[in-house]
RNA sequence: GUGGGUGUAGCUCAAUUGGUCAGAGCACUGGGUUGUGGCCCCAGAGGCUGUCGGUUCGAGCCCGAUCACUCACCCCA
């Protein structure tokens, strides 16, 4: 009979990869709560109508990417495919704005894209995502790339850049679309095919071409950097000297320019060079309006999501793993002392200390292949011998060496050998 | 959605021009004399060669379809 697989670029994480989650997990914790964020916990569903009205009816993640039903009731509903529009959802329904200006959250959990999957892309994937809410300080701008520089090297990975760039506002982009159409209508022979489709749909995202020519011909295009109105570069200037007082690294990159079409101002990317086609750990930006367009007030707000996989791939590429090993291993030879074994499991168990047993009760040698096997540093080895004699045999399987200890006080005895 | 590559034991891979080719290593199980792990030695278990169909006297090897994995495009974290 055929066994039934995972769905397509969906995976499990088995318990030898947990430790790459955990730890990546809790160094994201620690560092965001060390800047002020709270996390929340949205749900894996939302209404379709918010994904469109935020990360905009014509981009590919809403077109084509989303897994898109209706349930029995007939509403459309969809699984998240970021974790902005639940957030900026979440924060408005209860009214997060209203006992605090700043209000600063985080999440992590999975989000969902039909896409062909390939090499760190995935159709179920994670993401740590931050937002802050009611500042347009540029402080926030700084802070929250210094943040995330520090998260991904407080999780252990080195060699990655921070690219930096200013989309401008609503209004100076707009003019600055017109003339960057221009510039591709002029050339519109010379670029790519998919070039010449972006120029109608998003022409910002020509710059993202990975195409040599076109990259090449770009090289004399208008840069929306020299467009931008006064009050947008003062922003991004103001963004940049805070990031140099920081000590920060950065590069500016005016090809950075992000597909979601709620980002404005401040948009940046973390960027690897071995991670293959998919060389972005993470990205964001500042979305000033969305959380009006969103039914909520005229709230500035800027995030920021990292690709969870992403970043454990680079991981593994320069840390060891860390496996699990229980403490303790008992070893019982013979019914009565393989009982008392299963007992004496319990109660250091109860004491909160990691034990483990081979409960077949098989031959010595064997229960010893396995405690090897289990990693445990001490072996607990309880034989007829030592059951009438009230006593347990210890063993330090790192060292190799053992000693006789009282039975009915080895609970609280191995007690020092704890950690 | 488009293109390329790949699909043989749990894992990594072998198998001359289609004709004992279904194998190895690792992992797993048991054993190497009375109750002691790692190393070593011995033995064992484990695969209708992704699936379905076709060509052929005969296919893991050829053809088609399908599914999956993978890399890239696209898109993005």
């Amino acid at each position: 009979m055929q066994s039934i697989q995972a769905v397509r670029g969906m995976n499990d994480i088995l318990p030898d990869a947990v430790g790459w989650w955990r730890r990546v997990e809790n160094a994201a914790r620690e560092v965001l709560e060390s800047f002020g964020y709270r996390e929340v916990r949205t749900p894996l569903a939302e209404k379709l109508e918010l994904f469109a009205r935020s990360i905009g009816e014509s981009t590919d993640i809403v077109e084509k990417e989303m897994y898109a039903f209706q349930d029995r009731n007939g509403e459309w509903i969809a699984l998240r495919p970021e974790a902005t529009a639940s957030i900026v959802r979440s924060y408005i329904q209860h009214g997060l704005h209203s006992d605090s200006a700043l209000r600063k959250l985080y999440e992590i959990g999975p989000m969902f894209r039909h896409e062909r999957p390939q090499k760190g892309r995935y159709r179920q994937f994670h993401q740590i995502d931050a937002e802050a809410f009611g500042t347009d300080s540029p402080m926030i701008d700084a802070e929250m790339m210094h943040m995330l520089s520090l998260l991904v090297e407080r999780i252990g990975i080195s060699g990655v850049i921070l690219h930096v760039n200013t989309l401008g506002c609503p209004e100076c982009r707009q003019t600055y679309k017109e003339i960057l159409k221009g510039f591709l209508k002029e050339k519109a022979d010379l670029f790519c095919p998919d070039c010449v489709r972006r120029r109608e749909t998003n022409p910002l995202r020509v710059f993202d071409c990975k195409v040599e020519k076109c990259q090449a011909l770009l090289d004399r295009a208008p840069m929306l950097i020299d467009y931008v109105c006064r009050d947008c570069r003062a922003h991004f200037d103001a963004v940049k000297d805070y990031l140099d007082k920081l000590a920060t690294r950065y590069e500016v990159n005016p090809r950075i320019v992000r597909g979601l079409d709620y980002y404005m101002r401040t948009t940046f990317e973390v960027i690897s060079d071995r991670l293959g086609a998919q060389n972005a750990i993470g990205g964001g930006g500042r979305y000033n309006g969305l959380v009006r367009d969103l039914g909520g007030p005229d709230v500035a707000a800027i995030g920021f999501a990292i690709g969870v996989e992403r970043l454990i791939m680079l991981l593994q590429q320069e840390r060891e793993q860390i496996l699990r090993a229980p403490r303790f291993f008992l070893v019982g030879l013979g019914e009565k002392p393989l009982e008392k074994a299963f007992l004496l499991l319990q109660q250091l168990r109860g004491r909160g200390l990691e034990a483990e047993m081979d409960y077949g009760g098989r031959s010595l040698k064997s229960q010893m292949r396995r405690a090897d096997k289990s990693g445990a540093r001490y072996v607990l080895i309880l034989g007829e011998n030592e059951l009438v004699q009230r006593q347990i045999q210890v063993r330090d399987m790192l060292a190799g060496t053992q000693e006789l200890l009282p039975l009915d006080a080895i609970v609280e005895g191995v007690e020092g050998l704890r950690d």
